[in-house]
DNA sequence: TTGTAAGCGTTATCAA
DNA sequence: TTGATAACGCTTACAA
């Protein structure tokens, strides 16, 4: 640990022609330009514009400045700086769930596509509540983003009339994760067709020769997108003249969940089934208990999941999936805001493309 | 979709006695608390204190406040807020990695403690750079944040220096994830002794009665934590007189690196090892691996993790492994800034255990 | 090239 | 119970 000066902070403010010793409402003893600016035989305007605009102060200035800067460890007032400018470098986003989720890529390209452009991401999860996305989302627009990134289409009316606000004030604002071409939504929606999804992991099974189709979808009862899968799910399995079972997976552990569902689904009354779900864990803990109770995969018990995770390669058989386009949606979303920002337009939707990816879960090999 | 009012803008601001007609250097269009004002009929410092103690104003206007309120939609500007209060109820945190993580269970124990003392949490990553979370913490503490937690008690010196400035000014400064009982360090720390883990992984195993022990370690070559257990486990391992073979994982895919660590470490010339793991991805990958090649689980091969990730306690046999009290520092960093926030004190730091849980991947069952 | 004055939207202080 | 005024720390506009 080096030992290191003290920060300092200059004694006397500079002498703000004859207004009074400064009542000290608070001090917080925190650095401010002020501080800086006496230490460099400035005022604080040109402290300012040296952190602006470098080449806009004289050279010799310039290096006194650097050096007060270095000398005091001033660190900029965000709150300072983006009232006085009007302009906030902050682009708000909504997401489900933080930790372990689908979600992660999205964010991560979408922090990465922000910050090459000098915009930060500021973050919050709404739990799949509607009602939590409402308060996040008016706890967001207290720091008066640039921009606006939720998660989805649905929203409670509060958070739609805050977002519809938010449009109309000209504050671009992004639904990811989702996308109707058919949507009239003032929103630019960046994402996929869930049902689009659901029917084409319908038709996977089918065309592997299954007549018997399950769903196990989300314990998430808001968890919309999944829901909307499996509607189309089921419903394109019923017009193709399959048996259809519809279930929801238990709440909790996930793969203990989908090892649960396996159970039920099958017993002596039935020994043949194609399970689709609504993630990958759930549908990797159905394929493990299909293979502790030596079930014949995929012939006997076929099991697709959805999301890619890293887990399902790892499986024998591997488990087939559907990857979504996460990486690229936060891409997306970060271009169209910037450019929206830029151009001072609406942003830009776009529709992107789910993968199905066959392995040896749904589909003999060789 | 509902159609809803557009926001309501007071035409005239409240003439301010003779100030000439505002500038209007930019209006961002935002509703502010002169607009609620004037629809209320009352002045901006009236609505102000409704919004923090609406009892101290009087029945009837507090109502014709809220109908202009809920009229206009308004949302406080949290920049003007914080500025003019002095004191911001953002408590600012520093993750090597948000998505897909040891960590969420944290981050997300310490939101929920936040939350309901009413303090926002502002997060970031620092994807185990120390140079990115100097940019990072600098960024975080524009914020002027009323206390920061740091992932760890390794920072680089400018991180350290930002660090020590910010307790200096009084500020609450958390490091969690890491606990050294004889550390001199200034900062409060939440967490558990990584070396000793290190030492009670090689002492499971040896226990066990293995006699050539294996560490496959991270790739991460910033993820100190890792190396510490690591470097411990090796040290207890030789001291115990046992082989060691001290490894890395490759970059990539954990599982994947798994697999492979466990492939290099096997062949005709050794057919028994016990092996640690930097992480139970690692340690899943060469548990499958192993089974794979039908080695016997656990008398020639014993697999041990690190993190209790529900995948472990899935695969047959179970992984062992080491539950990190991942949500317990969560909750006691929280508590920790928000009692020094409340008393205006040093924050109090605390260690917190690890618990070995041995399954079968390391232990005969029955 | 540097500085003065005003103001961003809110809250603390004090007066009415 | 309500309001006038002066900050908070910074940036814009304009002057020197």
């Amino acid at each position: 640990v080096q030992p290191h000066p003290a920060p300092r902070r200059a004694d006397a403010r500079p002498a703000t022609a004859d207004v009074p010793a400064r009542r000290s409402r608070r001090g917080h003893g925190r650095i401010t330009l002020d501080d800086v600016a006496a230490l460099a035989g400035v005022t604080k305007i040109t402290v300012s514009r040296f952190l602006r605009e470098p080449d806009r102060v004289a050279a010799p200035t310039a290096a006194r400045i650097r050096d007060a800067l270095a000398d005091t460890g001033y660190v900029r007032n965000k709150q300072a700086e983006l009232l006085a400018s009007g302009r906030s470098r902050i682009v708000a986003a909504l997401i489900p769930n933080l930790a372990h989720s689908i979600f992660g890529e999205t964010v991560h390209a979408l922090s990465e596509g922000l910050q090459t452009e000098g915009f930060e991401l500021l973050l919050a999860s709404t739990a799949y509540s509607l009602e939590r996305e409402e308060d996040q989302l008016r706890a967001l627009l207290g720091w008066a983003p640039a921009a606006v990134v939720v998660t989805g289409r649905r929203h409670s009316d509060g958070a739609r009339r805050l977002l519809l606000d938010a449009h109309a004030a000209g504050t671009p604002v992004v639904e990811v994760w989702d996308y109707r071409r058919d949507d009239a939504a003032p929103f630019a929606q960046i994402g996929f067709d869930h049902a689009k999804v659901g029917r084409e992991m319908a038709r996977h099974l089918l065309d592997a020769g299954h007549r018997v189709l399950a769903y196990v979808g989300s314990p998430i009862a808001t968890d919309f997108r999944a829901r909307e899968r499996g509607a189309a799910f089921v419903a394109a399995a019923r017009r193709a003249g399959a048996e259809v079972i519809d279930t929801t997976a238990a709440a909790g552990d996930p793969f203990d969940a989908g090892r649960a569902a396996l159970a039920a689904l099958l017993g002596p009354a039935r020994r043949r089934v194609a399970i689709a779900c609504a993630n990958d864990q759930v549908a990797c803990g159905a394929l493990l208990e299909a293979l502790d109770r030596h079930h014949v995969v995929p012939r006997d018990v076929a099991v697709l999941g959805f999301g890619d995770y890293p887990l399902g390669r790892q499986l024998r058989p591997a488990l087939s999936t559907v990857r979504p386009p996460s990486r690229a949606i936060g891409e997306a979303a970060a271009q169209a805001v910037v450019a929206a920002l830029k151009q001072d337009a609406a942003p830009q939707g776009r529709a992107l493309a789910c993968t199905l990816i066959a392995r040896g879960s749904t589909r003999t090999e060789g």
